[in-house]
DNA sequence: TAAACTATTAATAAGCATTATAATCTGATA
DNA sequence: TATCAGATTATAATGCTTATTAATAGTTTA
């Protein structure tokens, strides 16, 4: 990650007239810095030594802006918390069953699975989701000592 | 939906040793002959004029135990409840945003992902699941109007 | 620069789905 | 039919997220 891409995200909050308060560019920081997909409570829990005062609603809130502004992407698998997603390009997930991290897996968009729901459903299709389960290695190992 | 699929799974919650008490068996009775998804508190709300004293706990219980046998899939989207579904053959879903109508969508398995998947992540993948998102044919003609 | 306006935050309460607990009840077997 | 582990009921508790409201802090205008 690149300041780069920061640099790019608060233009885009500007241009939309939305305000860059400190706990609004922290969270944005976060999620552009994390190699992971926080949860609403693990930015705030990462956040808690620079901001003590920070309510967890101004995370919640600062998190549907982004997303509601295209700069976030919303997980939101089972019964656990939503999970947070600062690279917009398509792609899909990989979960790993056993400990819940989640890794990128970029390919190929499946335009023609949408094209064959649309004919068979008669919906029209505007995107798809798809999660990858299993093990991960460092699980995988663990299993087998 | 044929009375043989009810018959089949009550044979096997019987094998399993678990008991077919009358709320259970109207859970799985309503799950089976349903063309919807419910979720837990449709399924409730359906079946209170029947069992006017059942406890919510109850058929959340009865799900549970119904999913851990392999007789139904959870399905868990956003922030809303969880789904329920009796079909237990491989298939997508398709989603009306506006309306939130589930339909199955049957298409040859995507084995060569999972393969792909594996090879770049060093998952050992067991399964994946995907969602289509548009929009139905009633909420296209509503919004046409 | 000062006043007025508006967005944002913090603190807290509330909402909702789901699970846990504990007491009571009951289906299936001997 | 007596037994008893499993099931149900009623209720409390949990956890994530949203709503509310008053205080705060940028931003704009005069």
């Amino acid at each position: 990650m690149s300041d780069g891409k920061l640099q790019v995200a608060i233009e885009t909050l500007k241009k939309s007239g939305i305000r860059i308060t400190p706990q609004r560019h922290a969270v944005l920081e976060y999620l552009l810095t994390s190699m992971s997909h926080p949860t609403a409570d693990e930015i705030y829990k990462a956040l808690e030594g620079k901001f003590p005062n920070m309510s967890v609603a101004t995370v919640y809130n600062n998190l549907r802006i982004l997303r509601e502004i295209g700069l976030v992407r919303e997980l939101t698998y089972g019964d656990d918390s939503s999970r947070f997603d600062s690279n917009m390009r398509d792609h899909y997930h990989i979960i790993c069953d056993d400990c819940g991290k989640i890794v990128d897996f970029h390919y190929p968009t499946l335009d023609e699975i949408e094209s064959l729901a649309e004919k068979v459903s008669g919906f029209e299709i505007s995107h798809h989701r798809m999660e990858l389960y299993g093990k991960c290695e460092e699980c995988s190992n663990v299993s087998v000592q």
